[in-house]
RNA sequence: GUGGGUAUAGCUCAUCUGGUUAGAGCGCUAGUUUGUGGCACUAGAGGUGAUGGGUUCGAUCCCCAUUAUCCACCCCA
């Protein structure tokens, strides 16, 4: 049995790497003229990073990083998500000396080492923004906007579904936890282990349990919206507001407490609608700067699962790949090849896309591949051709065929034409 | 991490309840005479039937394990 490629992970290539680059590209397009920076960071930080800001206690720090001793001894983590490490190299690069707002984007590998399934892998890769310095609503908004904008950009904004929630500040959440342990009092014995678990290091992961068992102790559950401080309860209010007035169609999900540990105030994710999967999701993080030991920086930011989005654009067949190949030229041994390609070269530096025959297949052989590969032109040139200093031009698609003088600059003449 | 499917050619799938050299379609390569693609026809390449054990005279088929993958949970992107 020959080698195969590691459990979760993937080959992208062909068709499919075709939609990578339509996709990475309205990214990029979405985010240069937002004004944000693209930003790299390493595939593997010091395990404590993710420790200390995602959490020991969630399910990704706990059971899902690809976590080993590097030969120093070193303890390192591939990374599960990015926010931490863009974080990191905020504090350690000084970005807060810079002017505030900082705005960022990354395209990125994660890795989790998770059960398979669709959409679902150990080797994913993620888009995200993370905007820090801002700690006003209309951060919030804007950060929301670049996920939706992208979304319509491809056509999914209908098959998605916005939801938002606040899950308040320290303070609000502290008094909050202190009322959802007081309900959950009497019950909490009655319910699953993991809530057990929950009840005592994070009472809020209870909502979003869908146990049967656990279900009926929740009825009447508090939820955190009703008790949130003044200024959390205005900045969602106006988040709400803002969102509205720009015609950005929501949801308020009270469920959304998202699963890692640096959340604050605004929580939301975008959901398929159709299939069972979510394509991203983000939220606030005001106090994760300061956490990592930088100075307080409220932020904002999401994560897209590329990969989901991917799969969406298969399942409603939204990216149609163009075939765009301008010309294809046969190439005979008899010929002089030298001077064929550099016609060949001088073409593509002139940004045609241009292919030619390097098997010595036969003239009908050759003529079969640039109908294969969807060429929308072929030059012929054979012998007499090449006795004459000509070429026999012909249109694919119309099968209109003519003779030309075998000259760069009249065969880049005929590409721009069109026509014969 | 829990429960349940699936695994045969590059792809999609057959092979009547276990029985000779495991097939088809698509794709790929080549050919159907002079230098012209799509259509059609012909031929060819390509499988240790996921891997390893077991039952049997005999296993692609039955049993077990491993691995991969899919679905529902869990979680998330």
């Amino acid at each position: 049995m020959s080698i195969a490629r590691s459990k979760g992970t993937n080959d992208i290539f062909f068709d499919e790497i075709k939609i990578w680059e339509y996709l990475e590209k309205n990214i990029s397009e979405i985010c240069n003229k937002r004004n944000m920076c693209q930003i790299r960071t390493p595939v593997f930080e010091d395990t404590s990073l993710f420790c200390r800001s995602v959490g020991n206690d969630t399910d990704v720090v706990s059971k899902e990083m690809y976590t080993f001793l590097d030969k120093g001894g070193r303890s390192i983590t591939l990374r599960p998500e990015l926010t931490a490490g863009v974080v990191r190299a905020y504090i350690e690069n000084g970005f807060s000396s810079m002017p505030s707002p900082i705005k960022l984007w990354y395209i990125g590998n994660m890795y989790r080492y998770e059960k398979m399934q669709k959409g679902r892998y150990r080797e994913f890769t993620q888009y995200g923004i993370e905007v820090l310095g801002s700690d006003s609503y209309l951060a919030d908004m804007e950060v929301i906007c670049t996920g939706v904008e992208l979304f319509k950009k491809l056509n999914l904004w209908d098959k998605l579904t916005l939801k938002i929630n606040s899950i308040g500040c320290k303070e609000c959440r502290a008094k909050y936890i202190e009322v959802l342990r007081g309900y959950l009092k009497n019950d909490i014995e009655n319910m699953c282990e993991d809530c057990q678990r929950r009840y005592i290091k994070n009472p809020m992961r209870i909502i979003d349990c869908k146990q049967e068992k656990c279900k009926k102790y929740k009825e009447n559950i508090p939820m955190i919206t009703d008790y949130l401080c003044d200024d959390c309860k205005k900045d969602f209010e106006s988040l709400k507001k803002a969102l509205r007035d720009i015609n950005v169609e929501f949801e308020v999900d009270k469920t959304i407490v998202r699963g890692l540990d640096y959340y604050n105030k605004t929580v939301f994710e975008f959901e398929s609608k159709d299939l069972n999967i979510a394509v991203g999701g983000g939220g606030r993080y005001d106090t994760l700067v300061e956490l990592l030991d930088g100075i307080h920086t409220p932020a904002v930011g999401y994560a897209l699962g590329m990969n989901r989005i991917i799969l969406l654009l298969k399942e409603y067949n939204l990216y149609k790949e163009e075939k765009n190949i301008d010309i294809y030229f046969t190439l005979f041994d008899s010929n002089n090849y030298v001077k064929i390609f550099n016609i060949v070269n001088t073409l593509r530096d002139r940004g045609y896309i241009v292919d030619i025959d390097i098997c010595n297949k036969s003239f009908k052989a050759q003529m079969k591949y640039a109908n294969k590969i969807n060429a929308k032109n072929i030059c012929i040139i054979g012998d007499d051709e090449i006795e004459n200093n000509t070429c026999q031009l012909k249109s694919m698609k119309t099968s209109e065929q003519c003779e030309l003088k075998l000259d760069t600059d009249v065969i880049d003449n005929f590409l721009k034409g069109g026509k014969i």
